[in-house]
DNA sequence: GTTAAGGTTTACCACTGTGGTAAGGTCAAG
DNA sequence: CTTGACCTTACCACAGTGGTAAACCTTAAC
């Protein structure tokens, strides 16, 4: 009955895809908490490839795409930059891994965020400073823009 | 002898300008900390323009306009972003202006930084604590993939 | 006067990660 | 067969910065 091409060219229409458990961009997003959008973009990086086509070029993911895409997301949701992820993503399907290398990421990720946080709180502490020293009413008189302007390095001409 | 064509058009030299106190983009850079590469851009948004060009198209910036890139860069360095920048600009050079204004974006500010702080004190705790369990040596099972893969979830097929 | 070095001009492309839009093809239900 | 929801690709946008290139200007040395 079936006279399939034997290669994995064998026409797939959407139906077929569901009925094996396959799925499409859509349904990847609402399964991972992704959008189509994002899944696209990460495909253009090379971290996602699709199984499979539809006749009608509609990708088509396997349960296995699936949690990589929500491993992509939970990865994201640590801070992980795109490039950090694609290590990572191939550290977790290289069993020959060693956790070493998955630790040193992390710490890199870690310290890169410290830094990051001590940034925002020091320019924190520099205008909570100001604004605590703002009036904040009616008048003109601001030592929030006076400390930006730095009033007293210069003539006001 | 000069039958200069008494509109600010004269043609302008750029011994001219520095004989008159006036500054090129190179220079106004090193004046300010910020290079001319963000000086144009800066320019491109609308918040700094040059007084002046000479005959050969050079941007020439009066001490005022140093003092207003000065202003664009310890703002920068406080984290605003342009657009927030653009209206503190406006609110410096407006007499009329009212201390609340200013206080109230320096507000706002401060509790963007705020989330952007506890959103990444969030990822770092929960990295860290990953990392923490992670032994880190030659062997390949690692919390830190657990984790992001939710290995607890599915069957690793 | 010529030349070389270095400053300047505009106009591009890159990054990061996401959102939007548009113009078109496809699928499923009525 | 129409309609609406979905999918496709290909653009543009954001925010700031860095880079490049080709062409022009200025200055100083020779």
């Amino acid at each position: 009955m079936s006279s399939r091409p034997a290669k994995s060219t064998q026409p797939l229409e959407l139906a077929d895809a569901h009925a094996k458990g396959l799925h499409s961009i859509g349904e990847a997003a609402k399964l991972t908490g992704l959008t189509a959008k994002m899944i696209r973009h990460y495909e253009s990086l090379g971290l996602v490839t699709p199984t499979d086509r539809t006749q009608a070029n509609y990708r088509v993911y396997q349960t296995r795409d699936i949690y990589l895409l929500r491993f992509i997301k939970s990865a994201r949701d640590l801070g992980f930059s795109m490039k950090q992820i694609a290590i990572l993503a191939s550290l977790w399907q290289d069993s020959a891994r060693s956790s070493a290398e998955v630790k040193k990421l992390a710490l890199e990720h870690i310290q890169e965020m410290d830094e990051r946080i001590h940034s925002l709180q020091q320019m924190r502490k520099a205008l909570s400073d100001l604004a605590g020293r703002c009036h904040g009413d009616e008048r003109p008189d601001c030592p929030i823009l006076d400390a930006i302007a730095c009033n007293s390095c210069h003539n006001t001409d």
